[in-house]
RNA sequence: GCCGGGGUGGCGGAAUCGGCAGACGCAUCGGACUUAAAAUCCGAAGGGAGGAAACUCCCGUGAGGGUUCAAAUCCCUCCCCCGGCACCA
């Protein structure tokens, strides 16, 4: 029992958390509920050190929103689960020297005896374990079924290779060129791998963002990533028996300009087409850019462009002069088409190409207002020099570009485009920066990719009815040795019978992405007791989409996209009835400490731990929602705890008081006070700005305990409901102690305010003089312009300043201001 | 380099359909309570100048310019910080 006299945080904390469990308060009827909403955050990976205290910020701020809903009468369904394999599990697995299926376990428990500590509201009889064969089953069906569609293929793909641990390493897992274990230099390596279409599906992905409510920069990060631009797709014929070369283009409007060609050093083409006297250099070459890891390549900052002349010419088909054809590592195999052409007097890359190798320069675009008078548009010479180089600019018009000279750029691109496309050489493109997804990992802590090589049936799914197929236990899930995935060293797996032929047959040995496991695990939640389904199709349609999901924005490009388009695929394949899975998706903001984001390598890493077993998880919540704008983040400091405590401890002293006088009744003064907080409290909520809603209760608590006075039990009543989302264990003590049915989430209804009452009859309105506030006048609500001018004009303080000149102009905003211009 | 977010007291942050800058909180200071301190409660407080005081005036939202009766808020130029992407043709 709690001693009423003093509020001992720890205690009412422990006895709600029990009352929660008991009564199963927080496990809504999935069958049943008549208002669903689904409540979604992000899960999280279950690391050794425990839950982070940016965890908690997110989870905190999810969890705000769910109460509140559930006080506004939804039912709320607000579950959470763990994102347990993974490179991070399995490093982590790896320096500890323990085996993952050992650790994964107790980081759980772990995190589940925090995350309890910590209020939420989770529905603890629905949880999620990606590492649990009764989930990767599904994540394995998925994958089944996107192969049988034909969206799932292999083909091959430049990975990061350490030759020393003879492994494929992350990006993130090459610091400076070398790997981050041994420090040998990393070097590309092509290796096979299965590949997710989701370049299939980048137009829907893209226009959908037009209608999904959705954080606007989470969008625009999106849009971003799946990079969209419109240009042209032209074949260069070449000189030799060799095909023509195709390019990717965003400006052929300036093809005239096209001096030279580039190829990636890994183009197909350029073994053909090299010449015998180049081929030794070009080979060398290749070869260097090899040896160069993919980060590396792709630095930019004062990086001097090398390059090598294959010996080989192609035709510009616009001017029919042969150009020459280079190689050079500035053209990426990945975007495109892996050749360009080359037009140094318009693109940045291309000039400083051409400078060093001594390339021709042409300029074909220049401003309008540029070209000298009466000059020929078709024959402009505009004496090349070191500022030649000119950015794309609206009201250019194209120069020596033949018949096409004197056009604006933008028609002329278009009509170089069709002239190319009537004689076949080129057509109008649209290219994206998004690639396949690549879900091949060469590691142990994953799902096994369901698929069996058979020679002569090729590849194959596993039959549904054989899934799972279990990831086994290695002792030794190092990923070193043979240089692929450490259950290629496991016979007993690999080794198998072809579904379809019976004959000799072996496993994929490579298992999948993390990504492809969250990729889901919302859609998993509501139908977590079926073994014989993913997902039930009456409790998704019930359920999905998600109502509203928070998390970070570092996730805005990769679970979010993916999510989306495997939502897309399986809708497609009729799986679901959904076209995207995230109603609302809201971002939050970032936790600092000390001017940097919280993280390990930082070494400023903070456990809500040790602050619960302190000041309580309610006040634990409130200090981290009021630190600043919930969808921008803040400063995490610690000696600003002592904010929320005395609050919370001033709300317990009144009611309790309250309680002790049985005073009834609220003055008109404080009514209205109650009133405003209780409208800016639920728009504060409805738009995330918890740090406000937290100040106006604040405000409001200052209002009943000035001078000292005592509360009144209507005074202080709402605050068992208006505290609920912010700091649910003190409100369903409070709730009880005024006399409420438990659980006030049950039984409490949000307040509403009258918005009669935060009309006020008189207001103090501004006095300006010439637009500097000179005195505040007290007039009636809705004064006319006439009479808040006598009134002003009669006040002292504005007088004195009119005696300057004499009045002009009397601006009027009614109930807001009021501006006295004098000469 | 590109994209996004941001720059307001000693500190975290309020206020952006242009209309009283600094809500709320931390730290600080003063008072009450106490033998004393802590805790608690009440109150003060952007900076500067003047005044015994009530109060008055000036300055003030990263820098500079502009629009306006009025700018933290809108426009232009620039600086700095944070996050993401990065030779994307």
């Amino acid at each position: 029992m709690t001693d009423r006299a003093t509020f001992d945080p720890i205690a009412v904390e422990k006895k709600w958390q029990a009352f929660w469990e008991e009564n199963r308060t927080n496990e809504p009827d999935l069958d049943t509920a008549e208002r669903p909403f689904f409540n979604l955050m992000m899960y999280p990976y279950p690391s050794a050190e425990g839950l982070h205290v940016g965890n908690l910020y997110a989870f905190t701020g999810a969890d705000l929103y769910g109460r509140f809903r559930r006080l506004l009468g939804d039912d709320v369904f607000e579950p959470i689960g763990y994102d347990a394999f993974g490179i991070h599990s399995e490093n982590h697995a790896l320096k500890v020297n323990k085996h993952p299926t050992e650790l994964i376990p107790s980081n759980i428990k772990n995190f589940e005896r925090m995350l309890r500590a910590a209020g939420l509201m989770t529905d603890w009889s629905r949880t999620v374990d990606t590492t649990d064969p009764r989930y990767y089953k599904w994540t394995q069906w998925i994958f089944v079924q996107l192969f049988k569609a034909g969206l799932a293929e292999k083909k091959e793909a430049p990975v990061n290779w350490c030759p020393s641990c003879q492994t494929v390493l992350a990006n993130e897992q090459v610091i400076g060129g070398l790997c981050e274990r041994c420090d040998t230099p990393v070097e590309q390596r092509l290796l096979s791998q299965w590949f997710f279409k989701i370049t299939n599906y980048t137009e829907r992905l893209l226009e959908n963002l037009e209608w999904i409510d959705w954080s606007p920069t989470t969008k625009t990060a999106q849009a971003n990533w799946i990079g969209r631009s419109e240009g042209a797709s032209l074949r260069f014929p070449t000189d030799l028996d060799a095909e023509a070369i195709e390019v990717f283009t965003t400006r052929p409007d300036t093809i005239f300009g096209a001096t030279f060609m580039v190829l990636a050093p890994e183009h197909p083409l350029v073994d053909r087409i090299t010449t015998d006297v180049q081929r030794p250099e070009v080979e060398r070459y290749v070869e260097a850019a090899a040896a160069i890891d993919l980060v590396e390549r792709q630095k930019t900052d004062d990086k001097e462009k090398t390059g090598v002349f294959t010996g080989a010419f192609a035709e510009n088909p616009a001017t029919g002069r042969p150009i020459p054809i280079w190689i050079a590592d500035y053209v990426l195999m990945g975007y495109g088409t892996g050749a360009i052409m080359a037009v140094p007097g318009h693109d940045q890359r291309d000039f400083e190409f051409a400078r060093r190798f001594d390339l021709e320069i042409v300029p074909v675009v220049c401003a309008r207002d540029a070209l000298p008078d009466g000059a020929d548009p078709a024959a402009v010479d505009l004496g090349l020099d070191e500022q030649a180089f000119s950015e794309h600019s609206p009201g250019e018009i194209l120069i020596n570009s033949d018949r096409f000279s004197g056009m604006g750029a933008d028609e002329g691109g278009r009509a170089i485009v069709s002239w190319l496309a009537e004689r076949g050489l080129g057509e109008a493109k649209t290219n994206y920066r998004l690639h396949d997804w690549c879900i091949s990992r060469q590691r142990y802590w994953g799902p096994p990719i369901p698929v069996i090589y058979c020679d002569p049936c090729g590849p194959q799914a596993v039959p549904e009815s054989d899934l799972p197929v279990l990831l086994p236990y290695v002792e030794d899930f190092r990923p070193t040795a043979t240089g692929v995935s450490p259950l290629a060293r496991v016979e007993e797996f690999y080794k198998t019978t072809c579904p379809s032929c019976g004959g000799e047959a072996h496993r994929e040995t490579d298992v999948s992405d993390t990504f492809l496991d969250s990729g889901w695990y919302f859609l998993r939640y509501p139908s977590t007791e079926f073994d014989d389904r993913p997902f039930d199709r009456d409790r998704t349609r019930k359920w999905l989409p998600v109502a509203s999901y928070i998390g970070g924005e570092e996730h805005a490009v990769l679970h979010l996209l993916y999510s989306r388009f495997l939502t897309m695929a399986l809708k497609d394949l009729g799986h679901l009835d959904i076209e995207e899975p995230y109603q609302q998706f809201r971002k939050h903001g970032l936790l600092i400490k000390d001017g940097s984001k919280i993280s390990k390598s930082r070494g400023n890493v903070i456990l809500p731990d040790d602050y619960i077993v302190k000041f309580g998880a309610d006040t634990f919540r409130m200090y981290l929602m009021f630190l600043g704008p919930f969808q921008v983040g803040g400063d995490f400091r610690d000696r600003g705890m002592a904010g929320p405590q005395r609050f919370l401890n001033k709300v317990w002293h009144s009611t309790v008081e309250a309680i002790d006088e049985g005073r009834g009744g609220i003055e008109p003064e404080i009514e209205r006070a109650l009133h405003r907080t209780i409208k800016q409290v639920t728009e504060d909520l409805q738009d995330l700005n918890y740090n406000t809603a937290i100040a106006a209760l604040m405000d409001y608590l200052n209002v009943v305990r000035a001078d000292g006075r005592t509360a009144s039990l209507e005074e202080v009543r709402p605050f068992a409901v208006l505290l609920g989302p912010f700091a649910p264990h003190i409100a369903e003590e409070l709730w009880s102690l005024l006399g409420g049915e438990s659980s006030v989430f049950d039984h409490a209804e949000w307040p509403d305010y009258d918005p009669a009452l935060l009309i006020v009859d008189e207001l103090d309105l501004p006095v300006q003089v010439n637009g500097k506030l000179r005195s505040t006048i007290r007039v009636a609500r809705g004064a006319t312009a006439e009479s808040v001018r006598e009134a002003a004009l009669a006040d002292d303080k504005v007088a004195r300043h009119l005696d300057a000149g004499e009045l002009r102009k009397v601006i009027h905003v009614p109930d807001r201001m009021i501006n006295l211009v004098v000469s």
